[in-house]
DNA sequence: AAAGCACTCGAACGTTCGGTAGGTAGTGCA
DNA sequence: TGCACTACCTACCGAACGTTCGAGTGCTTT
């Protein structure tokens, strides 16, 4: 431990690296606006006038950290979906799996990059924004799949699609890891909520 | 309409409303960092030296829009509770319908107030986030009561009380109100999906 | 040894920020 | 008529903002 534990970044980077971390856990508390460069330099152990070395101004580095974010957790989703077998049932646990470890264990990426789409500039922001269309479709797919195989009983496929989506990223913002449920418990907890609002009726018993 | 339109702010309200609701419309598109006293200023219709004859600071501004949301969204919740007859599903049902036509109809003041509890000042967010856990409170006491008398079989009912609160609220982000969907037609879907967290078997007909 | 490059810095730039001082116009009331 | 009060204004403040500049420093390549 530095004696200086500002926020949460990692003192140890270098660099590039050193500025993300540090825009990170800054727009994860602050959000983008609410940061400013010296903030950012703060956080990063170098000068306001060396960040600008890295990146050619503040909306390159928000840029940065959404495309990152949205691709590690869109190749996350993509390779637990292709380890899955093919059922719906087991696609859509992958799916929801993969997606709460990621939203438990990297909190204040998953945050900012679902807070901060509206603080890019118009171009960033669509091919952010697509990314995030892909993500979603690759849910609605799986699930649509379950319903007209009747492994998913639901009549509302995109309202339940939106609906899992959103309770999952949530967990971003209120989760704590200090907590007595691991991030792999809350998944499997997800994974049940989930079925819940496809009515995969797996685990129901008995009916009224 | 005016020549003039810029955000959605109502151009015809005078004084205090005035300056709420241009403030609103702002931190909706912008977020409380990302506005300037100035655009407060030019979307109510006077100079940035007349806000500060209603408000002490722009603190004071984002503390009334919180605390005026969350106890509209609160007495809503309630009064479509005491309105239901006592089983538990009826009052899941009548707080999650009541949730989305909020969240559905006053999208920016919703999305405001769950937004920026992180710009409040300490004392102002202590307020804010207890007026939140009183409104947690009374979703999850609806859940552990159908919970123990059998009407919901769910056996994560924190988890449950959280997924429905976090899916209802993202509605405010994403509904469009030109789209075909109505209001209290998103709401009773939101609904099916609430009980299929809980696990509420009714419209379940057979089970693998 | 020299040149090139990656990286960092302190000091400043012009602009915008939240907020203020002091004034004017209109209203209600003694 | 005169005073108090509300509502709003023009003009301005010091501080903080994102960004730039020119000057190093040290490692590689020639």
């Amino acid at each position: 431990m530095t004696s200086d534990t500002r926020l949460s970044a990692n003192q140890n980077l270098r660099g590039k690296e050193a500025v993300l971390s540090s825009a990170i856990s800054n727009f994860y508390a602050l959000g983008f606006h609410g940061t400013s460069m010296r903030d950012i330099a703060k956080g990063s152990g170098m000068t306001v006038a060396s960040i600008y070395h890295h990146f050619s101004s503040k909306q390159e580095i928000l840029h940065e950290i959404m495309i990152t974010v949205m691709s590690d957790l869109m190749s996350s989703t993509r390779s637990a979906l292709m380890a899955a077998d093919s059922s719906p049932h087991a696609q859509l646990q992958a799916l929801v799996n993969s997606w709460i470890l990621f939203h438990a264990t990297r909190q204040a990426d998953a945050f900012v990059a679902s807070t901060e789409i509206r603080s890019l500039n118009p171009s960033g922001r669509k091919l952010v924004v697509a990314l995030r269309d892909e993500q979603e479709h690759m849910f609605r797919d799986v699930i649509a799949n379950g319903v007209q195989d009747g492994s998913f009983k639901t009549i509302y496929p995109t309202e339940a699609t939106r609906a899992v989506l959103n309770m999952g990223a949530s967990v971003a913002s209120w989760y704590d890891p200090r907590g007595s449920l691991s991030p792999s418990d809350l998944a499997s907890r997800y994974v049940e909520l989930a079925f819940g609002t496809v009515r995969d009726a797996t685990q129901v018993r008995k009916v009224g």
